[in-house]
RNA sequence: GUGAGUAUAGCUCAGUUGGUUAGAGCGCUGGAUUGUGGUUCCAGAGGUCGCCGGUUCAAAUCCGGUUAUUCACCCCA
């Protein structure tokens, strides 16, 4: 599906430089990435002031200088930078890889978990939020799962910071409104006011959130143009897709946050209905992530499904079918060496034929047998004696009917065909 | 990073105030049925009670440690 939508396949190395990776995923994130002892005799480049005060922390730079990947967009930003001069921009690409985070596991969360991310660089266009909300659709309506995809904007957010006059505190205010849905207005208000946010911008901010119409919110961005442009770019947004065509609830959401620090414009995330599970699918417009590797004026915008997390939910809703088609057509069955041979000889015939057949290893007792082509689900035995071998007339025996008869192997090939 | 729970047969789990030989269901093996499965009946096999140490006449049971795992918070896919 991202190659119908134009996208190529690349992969990148499960490590980089921690320099890399530290820094563009909030405080949180750096706390969680995977570090990787450096090689060699570690210890005696190791900080000796912070080896002798058992710090931690500090030592950490002198020990270790490369850590597993967090996400596969900083990854590709650093790929995009290093290839800039081979690519060709508006560059698109999907990337299915595992990465790493050093959480505490627990439901539908793993220390190692693939992502798939689809993502643009090298162009502001708009139509590309839209594209990429239309591949998350198609995407999930395929797979059978109802779901969400909510977007905003972090220019909307950032508008509420400035009317509020907090900019300061625009990361604190963000991950509060985050939280809307899980712990109500009247949480919000206390998380905000805990990370030292006054009264009087608490107040602002949960009026800003009150506001449904994004003329609305026009108006309350009066005088922040950064609040103004987040609006207009959603308004862009929404022209481009024909929210009534989609298969999924796909609507704005002013709550929505996301905490990874490299976003600068839109921002997305997808979760299932029914499913007590987080986000299974989240992502955003970076507009600088490839200036901090030396590449400017380079945006980007991409999105990130957690293969996991969506296994998880189908497994669940049980979407997962029952019978494959692969599964097996007829198990033979035969009674001692002679026949078991034979067996072996029909079962080639059968195969050239193209039918899924599989033969019980040795002559075993029929009832072993029987049992065995029960748990394996197979719709036909096949049963080859001694009268069948010299009669050439197969016994074909329908397993959920119970019924049987003698046939001919070019009849038996029409019947499993 | 903070907090809680669990660990007993292949699987899911019982196991009382510490007390004879640690149980059940499912599965497995054999039989009732010489070449006919799903249902039924009978029999059998299978356990260093996660690991190490302590308390006790006696530990699956109590205590400490350790490892694995699950869940919640934080945060996120």
């Amino acid at each position: 599906m991202f190659v119908k939508y134009g996208y190529q396949p690349i992969e990148t190395p499960a490590m980089e430089n921690l320099s890399t990776l530290t820094g563009k995923y909030g405080e949180e994130g750096d706390r969680l990435l995977f570090k990787v002892l450096n090689n060699g005799d570690f210890l005696a480049k190791a900080n000796k002031e912070a080896l002798e005060h058992l710090d931690s922390n500090k030592i950490v730079p002198s020990i270790s200088k490369r850590g597993l990947r967090y996400d596969l967009t900083v990854p590709f930003a650093r790929f995009v930078v290093m290839h800039q001069n081979d690519l060709v921009f508006p560059f698109k690409r999907y990337q299915i890889q595992p990465v790493w985070r050093a959480d505490r596991p627990q439901k539908g969360r793993y220390q190692e978990f693939f992502q798939c991310d689809v993502d643009v660089v090298g162009s502001d266009s708009l139509m590309y939020e839209a594209e990429l909300i239309q591949i998350y659709d198609e995407v999930f309506a395929a797979l059978g799962i109802e779901v969400t995809i909510k977007f905003n904007n972090r220019k909307i957010l950032a508008g509420i910071a400035e009317a509020a006059g907090i900019t300061d505190n625009f990361m604190d205010m963000t991950i509060a409104i985050d939280k809307l849905d899980k712990i109500g207005p009247k949480g919000i208000r206390e998380e905000m006011l805990k990370r030292g946010i006054s009264n009087e911008a608490v107040d602002r901010v949960n009026a800003i959130l009150e506001t449904k119409s994004l003329n609305g919110l026009k108006a309350i961005f009066s005088e922040s143009e950064t609040g103004r442009k987040g609006v207009e770019e959603i308004e862009k947004v929404m022209q481009f897709l024909n929210t009534d065509a989609a298969k999924n609830d796909v609507k704005f959401d002013i709550t929505l946050a996301r905490g990874l620090s490299y976003y600068t414009g839109c921002i997305f995330e997808v979760t299932a209905k029914d499913v007590k599970m987080g986000s299974i699918g989240g992502g955003g417009r970076y507009d600088d992530l490839t200036g901090i590797f030396g590449l400017k004026n380079v945006s980007g915008v991409g999105v990130s499904f957690g293969a996991e997390r969506i296994y998880d939910v189908m497994q669940e809703l049980n979407l997962f079918p029952k019978k494959d088609a692969a599964a097996l057509k007829v198990l033979l069955i035969a009674f001692d060496d002679e026949t078991h041979n034979f067996a072996f000889k029909t079962l080639g015939n059968l195969r050239a034929a193209g039918i899924n057949a599989d033969l019980y290893p040795e002559p075993a007792k029929m009832k072993k047998q029987m049992k065995y082509a029960n748990s394996r689900n197979v719709p036909y035995t096949l049963i080859i004696g001694g009268d069948e071998m010299e009669t050439g007339l197969l016994t074909l025996k329908n397993m959920t009917e119970g019924t049987q008869e003698k046939l001919h192997i070019e009849e038996i090939v029409r019947v499993l065909s």
